[in-house]
DNA sequence: TTGTAGGCGTTATCAG
DNA sequence: CTGATAACGCCTACAA
């Protein structure tokens, strides 16, 4: 009657709950948090059911500048619609979730500058940890940048982690690259294939760089493949296979893209052409995505679990190490029919 | 010297800019983001130069306290490694960085339990916004449970969107599921079609049944086309194929399932199954997600802009308006090799 | 133009 | 076990 508030009444504040339940501010706090033990349990089952009453939450901000920390991770990704990085999120949030930490996440898109950044005003969040996944061009002055500003933040009480971003001085998460790509170039070999091109991405782009090294380390005794340098996308993917048929592809037997979607870009660019995958020529990527299988003919991979990858970075994140600590991710080659067995010449 | 702290000495705070300054911690903070304009030049550099050289950073949390407001956007998905809602959260974040906004992000797994809990949780940031992605299930008491608790957020001063979640009192982005699906249903119509199988999730799942709805209606002087329930997922699409295929399918020419991964999933079974999608059936999905052009035979879909309904989400939640305002996005058919005109018979 | 002081919603300390 | 009261980091009248 006499309340009369139309205006957007604020959210309820443990002051409320108090008053509603005829007990101070404090006694609130502590049943509703604290170290509950030393509230009369008579008072504790008051304050909650104002609590409930009023539908009470607390105002997590101001939690956290009582209690002098957050409960929020914060991650960084290059693209959250790249399957790649959707599967590492759905990883974090996952164990972030049962940690009881809230997730913040925020999109880098291509920019290095964008991601330093990024991480500057993510450091007003104050969060307790900082998850930085994605290939990150290296060598740039940003870079350097970039370091200072997570060291600072962790010598301010942070931690960080790294997904796929070695030799840096924080904890990682590293893909075995190198060594997924080795066994990827031999499987080839074994199945018959001798002739190889290589789509990967600019130098920069260490994942690409680490995929391509890693298969030519595998290729013994066998001409150099050769590199066709693209987009670390399908668009990517889609355009080096064009060129390749354009240059005419007589003396390469199987292509190897330094990632799936550029791989099913290549094969859908080599449809387009009239050569057929698999058949004409073999194709195969990295990652293994989940579309890996529905495409045709399904295609060869090397499968990373990358939703694991984003478990296993919220555990370094939680785990209490001293130093940088190093999960690695094991990379297993499948074989598909996107390279069949290849009769020996 | 007499410093003597190793300890992770925290960030610093408008404190020690302001000493750094020589000024007062109030002129520090009008320098560093209020009307400037009320402080001396001289002291304004002065500060921010402080601010440079100690790597300051505003403590978000503080701030929102002190001024009554985050600047924080809550997303809810049911699962951000599935394309189609990670594409919505690219969209969202893109809309909110612009805005410069920080978006935390929640994955409500498959159970509307959780998502009730995850909203009340929610509350506790004091987002500006909540935007809620994802088909739910409706006619479970928790449904009523989560208007509730929007709507008490609402009158807190939030701001709430729905996407594709229509009949909530709330603003929402639809997607055009039923006139989308009626389209696509005539489309196929004009291809020569008559007789089909339609994939669908329960009934409880809104999108679904609005899609097989919007199908129906479109089929004009033709069978009713036999309905298959299954799983709204890839693998839910995969095992409806197989139950068809065993079952027979002499009298349907094509499959709509209500979308693409699920159409992905059922050409995969098909194919295992030795019947070729395109050729010995019609396969049609919805969504037009991006691998439904790098599948082979390309799959017939409705293009969803679903990228652009996650930015329209944020821009519905930034928009001044009073109530509940409603924005559909278009779904436009698309016509691939998965549809192959048809002789009629 | 500047500084002092009070307040935002919690937690934590410290007497009662 | 409970209740004042002082933080926490920042913003913003109000007064100087």
């Amino acid at each position: 009657m006499d309340d009369g508030s139309q205006v957007p009444s604020s959210a309820p504040t443990l002051h409320d709950v108090a008053r509603e339940a005829g007990v101070s501010i404090a006694t609130a706090s502590r049943a509703l948090n604290g170290s509950a033990r030393n509230v009369r349990s008579e008072n504790a089952s008051r304050v909650r059911a104002a609590a409930a009453k009023l539908n009470y939450e607390p105002h997590l901000s101001a939690q956290a500048i009582a209690k002098g920390s957050t409960r929020t991770v914060a991650l960084v990704v290059r693209d959250v619609a790249d399957p790649y990085f959707s599967s590492i999120a759905a990883g974090v949030t996952q164990a972030a979730q049962a940690a009881r930490l809230i997730v913040t996440m925020a999109v880098a898109d291509a920019s290095p500058e964008r991601e330093l950044e990024i991480v500057k005003t993510l450091r007003g969040q104050r969060p307790r940890v900082i998850i930085v996944a994605g290939s990150r061009v290296d060598g740039t002055g940003t870079r350097d940048a970039l370091i200072d500003e997570l060291e600072e933040y962790r010598t301010a009480g942070g931690r960080v982690v790294m997904i796929s971003q070695r030799d840096l001085p924080f904890s990682t998460v590293t893909i075995d690259n190198h060594g997924g790509a080795g066994r990827l170039a031999r499987a080839l070999l074994d199945a018959g294939y001798r002739r190889f091109a290589v789509f990967h991405a600019p130098e920069a782009i260490r994942t690409s760089r680490d995929r391509h090294d890693g298969f030519r380390a595998g290729l013994l005794g066998v001409p150099e493949p050769l590199a066709i340098e693209t987009g670390f996308t399908r668009a990517g993917g889609y355009e080096a296979a064009r060129r390749l048929v354009e240059r005419g592809f007589e003396d390469v037997e199987a292509v190897f893209a330094v990632n799936d979607v550029m791989a099913i870009g290549a094969m859908t660019a080599f449809r387009d052409a009239g050569v057929i995958p698999g058949e004409d020529i073999g194709v195969a990527g990295f990652d293994d995505i989940g579309s890996a299988v529905d495409v045709v003919p399904a295609l060869t991979s090397v499968a990373v679990p990358l939703r694991e990858a984003g478990l296993s970075a919220m555990r370094l994140a939680l785990s209490d190490v001293d130093g940088p600590a190093d999960v690695r991710m094991p990379a297993d080659v499948v074989l598909r029919e996107s390279t069949p067995p290849r009769p020996s010449a």
